[in-house]
DNA sequence: CCTTAGTTAGTTAAAGTCCCTTACTAACGA
DNA sequence: TCGTTAGTAAGGGACTTTAACTAACTAAGG
């Protein structure tokens, strides 16, 4: 539990009329000491503050109201005050971008993960930093600090990469390195998780409380909010959700760990249904191409698909009568051809579900992971800009 | 966002000082200061105030170090400073308690649901609620308030039982009715979720962050704590495990909106155990007999309870995988055989999770439903005892 | 046994920080 | 000029803290 002493009050406060500002721009200092019950000349000196630090700008005179009385002046929040980098470290590429405190994404850079991943990755990274800090003319002060998305299980605590099979890191102490080539505080975390924090930050689950992000690629993975906070277990491998069993008859014969993938994934993800497709071609089909196939009549594949997109069904039905969430959201490569399986997934859903819920797409295109990412820092970062 | 002023911050240090005293009696004034980093006059100011309301007592002194100096003032929490009252509301019995803070029951009431379902249930109450009163020479200024447990869904902020098939209670305003009868404050909440508040609190998850607790008896439900405190759901159904979905084959063909319970419970529950022997047997075979059956080398009883344990197993994976708590706590009827399954369950849940999970029996006789229902007050209300 | 130095517990007094209330000035419409 | 609203100044209250105190105890030495 937290202490209580002036300071702490103090920073409490400082933060409630900053929110307020972002929240409610434009607005005055009489305006803010209504809506946050502090007074007004409280108000009034935590605002000179801001101002004097930068995070708030004041904005010619607002407009009297009908009765008369003087005008107020309008506050605004200055989101080019800092600037915070968001990193994806993917299977294929290593992307990277400035943002500024309302996640635009100011510049991006991309580089193969291959070519790095046995030496200088990080090197590299510093390299596409400093030129995007050229080209936007900022400073490292400029820079609160650097979020960064792994695919894999991740001690947050601790910076520590537990296990990330695509980029073969076991208890990979990515903070320690970070720290040896960034001067900022540095982040890391799962993918899926911070992909959730960036949709509920900007995206399809903007200012909700129950948020589940699944992403069904490779392999299937999902991310939560849980009353506003991101959730990561007690071993920081909350939300595993391609290990989950939806079919009791194939699933005594399933040996998880000699497979290495989870149940679920491995009847339901975008590589199975490849795998599966060509098997029975008899030549190697990629997931996409066969969602292709289907849209063009393809049996085979149509059989296929649909009985992914019914044991995936399932797992998403588990997951929503476990949670009760407010919004289902569906990423990932297998979230391209959404709009075709759409349909049926709600129907199955809604089926096995005593409540129901709504399924979308996610919303974010490559600058996903770079927002996401850009959400974990501000979410774990102490400071007075907060998610 | 909470303001703060000079009341917020010092009811903040004096509930940490109360705890500081909870967790580590017998403790003084000066341990107490270093602990929490709060300066020993203040932390002065505050013990003087405890111990004025009542709250803790001093007790003797204790010894000094080796090296000398004065003795310190030992000081000691005092669990009759108050009494909550706990309340179960079962389909069969009304169970009602008077616990001290500790939760230790002092006295306990109970009487027919049935009897008093259709009316005058409160007023019921009420009656066993004074006797226990005047056993325990207390007044109804001695009594914080009330925490009542309900088989149904239930929204706690409002007071207001939303479902509860059980009771045929329909959006059911329970606090206003109690309001009537009580002087005191009153919540209510899902009779699972008091459970775990419960075993968080003084059971098998005690000072866990991360808890299920999965009733299995007439049907399956289940209650979490995440990240230390309860959670609800955006439509306070979290948790309704009854409606996972662990048989692609045979879900295919389950329509549970007509059914009226959800897929696993119509494989795994209590009653669908008692179900299927009757069918067999072609008699009536109660779940608790069908154990029996299944100890003394009944092969039908075997094959049904083996499949039910199975499909619980599933179930229980599945949540694990999502979850990744420290502890899975099995309660309700069917706990009661916990022993005679507790290995394949054990060796199911295993094999299917990424992590493994302890898995436990729930600790409490039949005064769980009355612990559970006094945390749920202590966790609800805004005194300066908190869970 | 008595004395004294060293140590720890708890209190007193003064000062600092934050907030609030009250009363003010500033600015505007009618 | 009056009524109204925005924002500021001054004084006071409620916390906290630091620094210095008193109280109470152990142990060692004469």
């Amino acid at each position: 539990m937290q202490k209580g002493d002036a300071a702490y009050i103090k920073n409490l406060n400082k933060q409630l009329v900053l929110n307020c500002i972002r929240n409610f721009e434009p607005i005055s200092r009489s305006q803010i000491s209504k809506r946050i019950q502090i007074s007004k000349p409280s108000v009034s000196l935590i605002v000179e503050q801001l101002l004097e630090e930068g995070w708030i700008e004041e904005k010619g005179p607002g407009e009297s109201t009908i009765s008369g009385g003087r005008k107020p002046v309008h506050l605004v929040f200055n989101p080019k005050a800092a600037y915070v980098i968001g990193v994806d470290i993917g299977g294929t590429k290593v992307a990277s971008g400035v943002t500024c405190l309302n996640g635009k994404v100011q510049a991006y850079r991309e580089f193969s993960t291959s070519d790095y991943l046995s030496k200088d990755l990080f090197k590299r990274l510093q390299k596409d930093v400093s030129s995007m800090l050229d080209d936007l003319q900022l400073s490292n002060s400029d820079i609160l600090g650097m979020g960064i998305g792994v695919p894999g299980v991740t001690n947050v605590e601790q910076g520590l990469v537990l296990d990330a099979p695509s980029l073969k890191w076991k208890r990979y102490p990515v903070r320690k390195i970070a720290s040896e080539y960034f001067s900022f505080p540095v982040y890391v975390e799962n993918d899926v998780n911070t992909s959730v924090l960036g949709e509920q930050w900007l995206g399809a689950g903007k200012s909700l409380q129950n948020i589940i992000f699944i992403a069904v690629g490779t392999g299937i993975g999902s991310g939560m909010i849980i009353n506003g906070k991101l959730f990561r277990g007690s071993n920081f491998s909350a939300g595993e959700m391609g290990y989950l069993v939806t079919d009791y008859e194939n699933a005594k014969s399933y040996h998880p760990t000699y497979e290495g993938y989870g149940f679920l994934e491995s009847v339901a993800s975008g590589s199975s249904i490849g795998h599966k497709i060509s098997a029975v071609k008899n030549q190697p089909v990629t997931a996409k191409e066969a969602f292709t196939l289907w849209k063009k009549g393809d049996e085979s594949a149509q059989k296929v698909i649909e009985e992914a997109v019914e044991q995936l069904g399932f797992g998403i039905a588990n997951y929503v009568s476990l949670f009760d969430p407010d919004l289902v959201i569906i990423g990932g490569g297998v979230s391209e051809s959404f709009d075709d399986y759409k349909a049926s997934l709600i129907e199955i859903v809604e089926h096995f579900t005593p409540q129901s819920c709504k399924i979308v797409r996610s919303t974010f295109g490559k600058e996903a992971g770079i927002v996401g990412a850009v959400a974990l820092f501000l979410e774990e970062h102490d400071s007075i800009i907060q998610l």
